[in-house]
DNA sequence: TGTACATCAGTGAACGCGCGTTCACTGATGTAC
DNA sequence: TGTACATCAGTGAACGCGCGTTCACTGATGTAC
């Protein structure tokens, strides 16, 4: 359980109030409510502000939390792909990847779990930018899945709805996975029994389907 | 597209203004926000009341959401367990169930919304009322495929964990319905499709487990 | 059938409080010449 | 190297407002006898 230092500090030229107020905020967040419910004032008090500092980095709650899920976005969005890149071509990439967003979400439980929560909250910018993330995310891993020949040969709607599947199954064990850490095995099994019940699934049922 | 009186009125010896007063809360949550971004003197306007009858019928917006959801759970799982029992035996009971409660969700649209946000919200009573309804859900489900034998024989662990990503995935798709109502024929079919796909994978995949 | 009383649903005024926002200020750091 | 000025991050007082909650009231409906 050692710090794994990589991507833990990014370029980060950001003012240290500023990233304090997004931490204090994304942590009330996940704590005891969501992106709605935060509380301009309760913000600052968390990260040990005046209040007012806050006018001095963002023109309101909705701006900074926007700006924290755009970040957290690009994070998970580089580091997958350089996962991807990173598992030898012709093997599986499944446990690999999902292994690391595991360790991803552990290591941002706070801003994952609002993402998350976001994804299904009402309509908004910020729900947008998470549903945006997602789409991208499925995109890629189509391209990957499709390059290795790990999907059958299913029309292109059918292999959408399947991918659409995993991913949301993939991240709601990422938020059980956060919930208790222990269980991180087990929920990696998990994850790949439903990805090959899937890909098998859809395998013997590809050749009776027509159209 | 008419009317099913059935289940529409409920015997409800309920007041009409605390009624009045729970649409109302059911349906800004629904629209602008969840449980918890309610405020009273908004509920109460929205109702067309003086903000203190309020006090009248509840001890807090709590205490109402709390008995909102709850009474949608109870008609919910009411109405599900009457489809199951009228399907013919024998007979794979997913479409209808599944085409049921998709009229379901669109005849409660609002509170189904709340409903399924709050499943994914931050810890609380209302989030366990919600999850101890789906939990109960998939009981009956498992129990009722068993019964018919259309699941394989997988071990029970493995028999939850699918039954868990169905339920999950049509309730997801019972949002989708609500969003866009023209789409309900063909949301039905993704949602037999993933249950085939399933079925069929633990299918291929039972005998090579052993443990 | 009438009368007295209790309960119920809804009203309106008043309260204290924390909120978001504005404003003028401070001191430290960076930049021009 | 020193001086003048601009920018930046943070402070503290003050504002008006809508909020949740309390209280005393009204009129309609139900119940006892």
């Amino acid at each position: 359980m050692d710090d794994t230092p990589e991507t833990d500090t990014p370029p980060a030229r950001v003012a240290p109030g500023k990233q304090m107020l997004m931490e204090a905020a994304t942590r009330l967040a996940a704590r005891q409510g969501s992106v709605h419910t935060l509380v301009l004032r309760e913000v600052a008090r968390e990260a040990g502000f005046n209040h007012n500092t806050f006018y001095r980095h963002f023109d309101s709650l909705e701006d900074m939390m926007h700006t924290v899920v755009q970040g957290f976005g690009r994070e998970l969005a580089e580091g997958l792909r350089q996962m991807r890149f990173s598992v030898p071509p012709g093997q599986p990439p499944t446990p690999a990847v999902v292994g690391w967003l595991f360790d991803f979400a552990l290591r941002h439980a706070d801003v994952f779990t609002v993402a998350m929560r976001e994804q299904y909250g009402p309509p908004g910018p910020i729900r947008d930018v998470v549903r945006g993330m997602l789409i991208r995310l499925r995109e890629d891993m189509g391209r990957d899945l499709i390059a290795l020949g790990v999907l059958p040969q299913a029309d292109p709607a059918r292999l959408q709805r399947m991918l659409h599947i995993i991913v949301t199954q993939v991240f709601q064990l990422c938020l059980d996975v956060i919930e208790a850490p222990r269980r991180r095995d087990e929920l990696l099994a998990a994850a790949q029994e439903m990805f090959e019940t899937l890909v098998a699934g859809a395998a013997v049922l590809a050749p009776r389907a027509r159209s």
